[in-house]
DNA sequence: CACCTGACAGAAG
DNA sequence: TCTTCTGCCAGGT
């Protein structure tokens, strides 16, 4: 029920922003956590965009794979399931490089 | 309520 | 460029 936080629905509007922001970033481009975050107007919560995405459910339509760590870094577990989809689909949007870990946000980086 | 964990980020060595 | 440490925030135990 209604417990911590000002109000319940604050988190959720908030949540509804972060999906939106990530649904605006263009196949071909990639952004940050941190620049979702702040794209959404939340300043600092990239750690919340971190959960948000890990919470998906499997068969969503929101593009969770344009969206790394800071630097072009891929954040998810070296082999798991999530990093080698992550993987396929930006190699297919030829954003990320056969074997590479990161991609190169100089060129591939998202400028809303 | 204290403590731990994580799909983060930035600074420092 | 990589590793470590610190700051942060939300959830879970």
């Amino acid at each position: 029920m209604a417990r911590r936080s000002p109000h319940p629905s604050d988190a959720d509007a908030a949540r509804q922003r972060l999906l939106a922001t990530v649904d605006a970033v263009p196949p071909g481009r990639v952004a940050t956590y941190g620049q979702v975050a702040e794209e959404a107007g939340l300043p600092g919560r990239a750690r919340l965009v971190g959960r948000l995405l890990a919470g998906l459910p499997a068969g969503s339509a929101l593009p969770w794979h344009r969206v790394v760590a800071a630097g072009g870094r891929l954040a998810l577990p070296p082999g798991s399931p999530a990093d080698r989809e992550q993987r396929r689909r930006l190699r297919g949007e030829g954003s990320l490089l056969p074997g590479a870990r990161r991609v190169d946000l100089a060129r591939v980086g998202w400028r809303p």
